[in-house]
DNA sequence: AAATCCGGTTTATAATGATAAATAGGATGA
DNA sequence: TCATCCTATTTATCATTATAAACCGGATTT
């Protein structure tokens, strides 16, 4: 009859045991957290981190792999080669909520009610600070958008110039969680919509042309450094342009990002 | 409208060759979205993987913590066990956000300035949709929050319980996007907001106070099913708080969650 | 002299096999 | 009936080896 109390009873709910692994990949965020590592920061070499937490290859590799798809570093080989520490792309974290949302059936007009009451916030935020070069690439942006041929792959592209705009004027923002929403909701909008094939293009181009003569009017008082009548004018803007995307059936695409379609898109300034 | 997924193009220049194991992770990703696994779905048993993309167990095994880390699956040992679809925790997605935040020193009153937007408009979207028992918790809520020592625990305390009557509040909303976005901000600021120690506990129990005050008078517009007065009284709402949070020095912890934290997190109420 | 090629070195990436840990479900025993 | 043990199954971790990618520096070519 013997007695054995070594055995570690299940605590309910309390306390979960993790993996292993996953204890090194928390060890190496304190890490960042408590000495502060930013960008450009090099972790040590996989031999040294086996060595450092006294585990093998393979369980070091699914942390930095943990890590890796987290978008806190990458990884590379060679000499130089290792983890760095790297900013965590926007790309990867739209990726990341997407996850979330795939399961949750977001509609066009979901994104619209929240895009409606930020935009004109952030735009009006964005007024004082936006650059020389900034208006002149909201005003360079509208002339791109300004021809509107009917075919397909052109107001597609179009939609997506439209989606610059709002970019542009994100990027020159100072509060970075506003900037990160709306953002967020670009990226959405710019990879997520598809339009029923039913409708006329007719009907898109001239969703194009009300977008750009918005557009002009938000630039124009944007140089003047009109924070109210950007405000205005933007939420009178998304105002119309909910009420477009509705007529054209506009939908989202409840799918999942794969990291191959996150190819380095064209950043406007910043 | 067709969506032409391109396996590996061929590319040279500008599309970055993947590695193999991050081949794997997409493969079982679209399948996902292809089959439309649900949660509850059982991907095939890690050999059974091997097999069906001819890949080393190593291999397989980071595409599948890819995966975990995305909290797309749960993996367990055992008979019956293997990789699990499940629904993309909030939590997971507010500590993937995080790490994207983290190198970006948002201030409370950048949160403050998306709360200001997003809540009145969730609060009163929310009212037609609140059961019985929602409208109860409300209320039953505002009782939790009432008695006020000057405790700094209890305050910490308060301040959670204060949240989750907005958590509550979130839950009715229709608008997935919206109440996701809401329930991201009360999951950052229940986590990560932290006060001086300056500040005598007097303010904060007069900042609990007046939340208590606006709460009360939320709950009883809701009962009333008034959307437009929830909306007012939101709308103050949050313009006060914001007021008490910047006299409090209210700040944000900028630092990386870990798992460990994760732990499910008191209900108070059930 | 400048650019290019070509190996060697360093490092991650992938494959394989062996052992440990966790779990479910059935068998065992009081 | 109930708790315990047993065992088969599956993941988790470790260890080792082999392969591939990236970089470095010297040799070769232009």
């Amino acid at each position: 009859m013997t007695l054995e109390l070594e055995k570690m009873p299940k605590q309910p709910g309390r306390l979960k045991i993790q993996k292993r692994a996953d204890l090194v990949t928390e060890e190496i965020k304190q890490l960042i957290t408590q000495k502060n590592l930013r960008p450009g920061a090099k972790l040590p070499m996989e031999k040294e981190l086996q060595r450092l937490f006294s585990v093998s290859k393979s369980t070091i590799r699914e942390a930095l792999k943990s890590l890796e798809v987290q978008g806190l570093i990458t990884v590379s080989t060679g000499p130089t080669g290792g983890a760095t520490i790297i900013e965590v792309p926007l790309e990867r974290t739209f990726q990341l909520l997407q996850n979330y949302l795939f399961f949750k059936e977001v509609s066009m007009e979901d994104i619209y009610a929240a895009r409606r009451l930020l935009e004109p916030e952030l735009a009006a935020g964005s007024v004082p600070f936006l650059s020389d070069e900034q208006l002149d690439a909201l005003e360079h942006n509208i002339e791109t958008c300004q021809p509107t041929s009917h075919e397909p792959s052109r107001l597609v592209r179009q939609r997506q110039a439209d989606l610059d705009f709002h970019d542009i004027l994100a990027a020159a923002n100072p509060n970075p969680f506003l900037r990160f929403a709306c953002e967020l909701i670009n990226e959405m909008l710019r990879r997520l919509v598809v339009f029923s094939t039913q409708t006329p293009p007719e009907e898109h181009a001239k969703f194009g042309c009300a977008n750009v003569k918005f557009h002009a009017e938000i630039a124009k008082a944007a140089r003047a450094r009109d924070s109210e009548r950007v405000r205005a004018l933007m939420r009178a803007h998304m105002e119309e342009a909910s009420q477009y995307v509705k007529r054209l059936d506009g939908r989202l695409d409840g799918r999942l990002i794969l990291d191959s379609e996150m190819a380095p898109r064209l950043r406007p300034l910043s």
